[in-house]
DNA sequence: CAGCAAGCGGAGCAGGAACTCCGCTTCGTC
DNA sequence: GACGAAGCGGAGTTCCTGCTCCGCTTGCTG
């Protein structure tokens, strides 16, 4: 049965809103590490109204994360429609690191929506969309045929993590760190690569435990 | 001058091995974020004894960091003297990865002591080394020549990341994440990289940049 | 416009982790 | 063996941050 149909009252929504888009701002600007306190004064909110709508810190996290969802999904888009299925990877990577380099709390963010549901929910909205970039990309004969998605998001993971501290004094230098791995996914030069990619089931549990390790983060 | 030849007591210096040898283990085994009180408990030793050689836990961690160091200073000698430049670009990257995957607190004591000093001063002991591995492998002609020590450590310290988390679910993924990278570096593959390698004061700042982010991350 | 449920806010609570303090113990010298 | 300095230990302090509680306020309905 739907829950609740009875909408907010007039000043709750708004307040919701103001948090919202006070989070959203707050996590951009200063990490995942800033305090609830600090994120409903910015709202102009006490924090009980904060936990009122958000019964967690975590929570509030997730409805970020699910906001800007829509946002990633719109930019694999773009990368599964360019004329060469190549530049839809460069598009698709280059889009991921460098929200990374100018949004201090997007590792945290893109992590996924586990903890409200207990399953990689952002990772099964967004990984058919990178796995056709990926695949549209493999039959063209320019990327390495040899690896799946998870392979590409373990890359992403880790290349993500070294932008976000990086850009605070080099800010360009993702796109160098990004070179190198285009250049180490690109077909006519892969060597072979040792042992299998993870399974669907490991992606989904290397998912979990990635969120997990960036929420504990600060 | 120098300070305090006064040697410890007998028992001081016992208790001041014990600390040490539990913080190694504790550290890698269950990550930096392991409380003072335990890595004091599993010494079988109070608080207040550790406290007293070391007046902060980032002092701690910086005294386990200076010990290992000379565990990678060997790795690195032994990539510089493989008969095969390459062979220890493979060894180094490898090795270093290889550490990730196996030890928790590998990130954080690799990061750099920075705390004690104020400067990078593993970076210091190590980049020359590394320096000397790269440059080998870049006369060579087998590893591509845009690029320096500091991509390459950026590159390792993202992965590192990667690989903590990846291998407590597929402990031998980092062993792809490595191929991949590795076909990013070599030689006769490389696309032209954007805008210039970090200096060499960049490399200082980005390095105590990486291990501030790595400490205060529990 | 009256009544009340829904909403609000922020002082305070809880718990976790780094760090301190001080009365007691032990080592090593004379 | 005795004495004092060095060392010990762990209960307690502090600080930080997520979260709760409850008396007051406000929007909505009849």
């Amino acid at each position: 049965m739907a829950t609740t149909p009875v909408p907010l009252r007039r000043d709750a929504q708004r307040n919701l809103e103001r948090i919202l888009d006070a989070a959203q701002e707050a996590f951009a600007a200063d990490g995942i590490e800033i305090g609830v306190d600090e994120i409903a004064r910015r709202a102009g909110v006490g924090v009980g109204t904060l936990y009122r709508r958000f019964p967690t810190k975590d929570a509030l996290i997730d409805a970020i994360v699910e906001r800007r969802t829509e946002e990633i999904a719109a930019l694999a888009a773009e990368a599964e429609a360019t004329d060469e299925p190549w530049a839809g990877v460069e598009l698709l990577l280059g889009g991921l690191l460098e929200r990374h380099a100018t949004d201090r709390g997007f590792k945290a963010l893109i992590a996924d929506r586990t903890v409200a549901t207990g399953k990689p929910t952002i990772r099964a909205r967004l990984r058919p969309q990178f796995a056709r970039v990926i695949t549209r990309a493999q039959r063209d004969g320019s990327l390495r045929d040899d690896i799946t998605v998870e392979d590409v998001t373990t890359l992403i993971w880790g290349a993500g993590r070294a932008v976000e501290v990086t850009s605070e004094i080099v800010p360009d230098h993702w796109r160098r760190h990004l070179g190198i791995l285009l250049d180490g996914l690109r077909a006519p030069r892969a060597t072979p690569l040792p042992g299998t990619p993870p399974t669907i089931a490991q992606g989904d549990a290397l998912s979990v435990a990635w969120a997990a390790s960036c929420r504990s983060g600060r």
